[in-house]
DNA sequence: ACGGATGTTCGCGC
DNA sequence: CGCGCGAACATCCG
């Protein structure tokens, strides 16, 4: 579930829920997700606590409390951050709850567990390890041709590979880099420095069209794996598509691997030999 | 029952 | 050092 954008979803409930309102109690059960630091300990340090700000590095948050306390979380394959009433019947998967005055609980939800919580200063929040070996962030930074022409100079991957490089571009993740290429009609195999001035700019409007379109689901909660009810289906042109026909030339999709991770893609749209220029949009 | 799933890291071999 | 591959982490779903 967590790519740049679904992240991006969670700074902003985080914000809307913490920011300004003391952490009367925490509840952390001893999982891996509190990485370092016993349970006992993690509860002490975030108990009465209020929280400052969130900010979003890639697929990383930052959480910068009073007394120096900062909080990086990392949401891993299944991690979330939802918010209960103290009442309600419990959650599955919750491992660390921050009850709040009025009987609000902000859970970090996550099954897989490979989502992380690190407890530091505020100071080190932007020394972390995670965040001081990012590229760009994909949203907030301009990212252009003359960017990806520079970035993928002498790069001989895969494109979808380095696409999803954090040290290079963070906060794409696999189904954001397979729809990025997909609008950007470039085949995921192609080689990264291979790629011409024309390509790179469908790149880069490929990429912010992905990204801008999945936030946008969000909002409007018709992303089937952010809401906590029904179930809807896949809203994405062909990430999990394979066999479906092309949303734009109905030619059935395709799927490979690269880089280990599954790749859908249209065998047409998507050639492996330079595209053709087209003209208009 | 087996294989795969939105992420990251580590070890190994070339 | 660059690059590719497989495994590991833990759990669920089809």
């Amino acid at each position: 579930m967590p790519e740049l954008p679904e992240v991006e979803h969670a700074a902003r409930m985080l914000r809307r829920w913490l920011v300004g309102r003391r952490i009367t109690r925490v509840e952390a059960d001893p999982t891996r997700v509190l990485r370092g630091i016993e349970p006992e300990d993690f509860a002490r340090a975030l108990g009465n606590r209020t929280l400052e700000s969130v900010v979003r590095r890639g697929k990383n948050l930052l959480l910068a409390f009073d007394r120096d306390v900062g909080l990086s979380s990392h949401l891993g394959m299944t991690g979330r951050w939802v918010r209960r009433r103290a009442e309600d019947p419990a959650r599955a998967h919750s491992r660390v709850r921050l009850h709040l005055p009025g009987g609000d609980v902000v859970h970090y939800v996550d099954q897989r567990m490979f989502g992380g919580l690190e407890l530091t200063t505020r100071s080190d929040l932007p020394r972390l390890p995670a965040v001081t070996t990012l590229g760009p962030d994909a949203l907030e930074d301009e990212i252009d041709a003359a960017f990806l022409a520079r970035t993928f100079a002498r790069r001989n991957s895969a494109v979808k590979v380095v696409l999803m490089d954090q040290t290079v571009l963070a906060g794409l993740g696999n189904i954001q880099a397979t729809e990025a290429l997909f609008r950007a009609r470039i085949h995921p195999s192609r080689r990264a420095s291979e790629l011409d001035r024309r390509e790179l700019g469908a790149v880069a409007r490929g990429i912010q069209k992905a990204l801008e379109h999945t936030l946008g689901m969000i909002d409007t909660e018709e992303l089937a794996y952010l809401s906590d009810g029904a179930v809807i289906e896949n809203p994405f042109l062909v990430y999990g598509r394979a066999g479906e026909p092309c949303p734009r030339c109905a030619t059935p999709l395709e799927t490979l691997r690269i880089g280990g991770r599954a790749s859908a893609l249209c065998p047409r749209c998507q050639p492996l030999t330079r595209s053709a220029p087209r003209r208009g949009r």
